[in-house]
DNA sequence: TATGTTAATGAAAAGGTATTCATAATTTAG
DNA sequence: CTAAATTATGAATACCTTTTCATTAACATA
């Protein structure tokens, strides 16, 4: 099957301008001596065939493709991640950098999509909210390809990592509940397996230890409905905690509405409710949730900077 | 500044496995004929060396990319649109597509990113929640790229168009509050120039128009916040509405935080609230919100694979 | 065994650009 | 007004593949 993409090269405009191919390229990348004759000839002629460099040409000699690999997770179930996605593609576009995008389960292996990256050249990549193994990230940046990684961290792998504070967020969170004269407190976990759940825990953990006070714990997989589910179970027993401690904003709502609605409890006054994350629903009037927030611009301008800083300035010989 | 990625080439890999580059590329293209044992001997090459074919090299000779381009709106402040995104990146994916994604403002100007997308050679563009100019998607048509648009239609252009029964859904609610003995219902419209709303509108006034019955009308920005302040000055006049229909969801659930915790009332006794798109959050405890629901999948579904169609099966001749 | 078919291989070209190098045109200095 | 320095230009090359074409090897048929 012929594709003949009528596309116009810049020989083509080159000869209608009557200059040679040279000096149409020059025109276009703005660096190069042409005078402001030929540019002008060369950029009538281009506009009037509707010419356009053909990125895939120009990077295949350039070496350079400006473009970055995104893969990110939870974003149909979780709203900080969807701000996340948000605030990194308009910070990408407007550092002039084109995004290759993933959207993958939270569990998935990435080992099928690196590749995929990888062959489109992407100068980099920005992982988020997903996991990835350290032979694939060691991969990367042996060749070169930079990695960046938000609320995700690879030990013992050279790769470029910005979680929020979250252990210390754990121990804020414990400390205001023990402050408030909580006697029963809880942790609802996400899943097992994400860094950010395991340090809130562990710094929520730490403070209550420390104090020789008890903790319940549930566990949900990061989504309102098993947050609910587990408030009910958390809730129900004889000896219900005074205080739920959640390892995201959404699986509060779930509780709070678990513990409101479900179970006719009123919050404050008969058990707390404290989420992570700060997403916009935190503070609509049914919920006015109490939680500790994720600095996620500053989250995003951090990854993306140090990933566009990598990629300027490689480290030397990243291979041997 | 000399980027020398350490690219491995083909070349190199039949000199290592001992055949010519020919051998490499059919070895990696699982068309064109090979033995089995130099194919063997490539892949053993390849693999030792960390060859991976450039996907940039590729699409020259080729003239095709496998990329589709895909801008998209509203994502931050929607879900619904969140949803579309995840549906839409995961069907692609599954299609073997890459995509190149752009994140916009509802009333952003394309003019800026569609050449972008061009430049990169994209084989179609999928635009969702964001208005194309009549002239752009005539451009990339014209250019033998296909456009295809969730949401939004652009009158009179040779682009394909997925929206779900706005008008009809429209009357749909009408219907039901006229049965449900309604007297003095409203419309919460969303922004001013978006078909979705228009249309749901247009169908909504249609029906009460006919049973002489008038309705009040208000303007939010699509936005939570924007729609429950909207509903306070709905809803705290000395003729306020028993009923009102919001353009989206999300203002639905504005207007409901607004009924019932800012000013108090009860729902459905004192107001009724009906929303537009079927989020998650309305199946919330807290909300229960009644909605007309659109069929994402399938308008997912429906234009990737029209996208893609229109992508192999070229019209004949798209320039004069 | 000789001949005709098919499969496998390598050499070479093509795809559209940026860049180097040599040459030509222009400006500046002397 | 000439020499030197600078700027502008074009021809040619390189980037890394896929694909065509011609050639060779393998195989089956007569």
């Amino acid at each position: 099957m012929k594709h003949s993409r009528n596309s116009v090269t810049s020989i083509e405009v080159a000869k209608l301008a009557g200059v040679s191919q040279s000096s149409v390229s020059r025109a276009f990348s703005h660096e190069g001596p042409v005078s402001v004759k030929t540019r002008r000839k060369v950029l009538d002629a281009a506009r009037k065939l509707g010419y356009q460099p053909n990125a895939m040409a120009r990077s295949l000699i350039t070496r350079r493709t400006s473009m970055v690999g995104m893969v990110i997770a939870n974003v149909h179930n979780n709203p900080f991640y969807t701000e996340v996605l948000d605030l990194l593609s308009r910070k990408f576009q407007k550092l002039g950098q084109k995004v290759m995008l993933f959207i993958v389960n939270r569990d998935q292996n990435l080992d099928d999509i690196l590749p995929q990256l990888l062959e489109y050249q992407v100068e980099g990549i920005l992982v988020t909210a997903a996991t990835l193994s350290s032979t694939m990230a060691e991969e990367c940046e042996r060749r070169g390809r930079p990695v960046a990684m938000i609320n995700r961290y690879v030990p013992g792998v050279h790769a470029s990592w910005f979680c929020c504070a979250n252990y210390e967020g754990g121990k804020m969170v414990a400390k205001l509940l023990l402050d408030a004269n909580h006697q029963r407190p809880a942790f609802l976990a996400g899943s097992e397996d994400t860094t950010t759940s395991i340090d809130r825990e562990r710094g929520f953990m730490e403070i209550l230890n420390q104090e020789k006070v008890e903790a319940l714990r549930e566990i949900g997989e990061y989504t309102y409905q098993d947050a609910y589910d587990a408030a009910i179970r958390l809730l129900d027993r004889k000896d219900p905690p005074d205080a739920i401690f959640c390892a995201n904003d959404i699986m509060a709502l779930g509780v709070m509405d678990a513990a409101k609605n479900g179970l006719g409890l009123k919050i404050p006054e008969e058990v707390s409710i404290i989420g992570f994350d700060d997403i916009p629903m935190s503070y609509w009037s049914s919920y006015s949730l109490t939680t500790v927030r994720q600095p996620i611009q500053r989250m995003v301008d951090a990854s993306v900077e140090e990933l566009l800083n990598r990629i300027e300035n490689p480290e030397r010989e990243p291979l041997q």
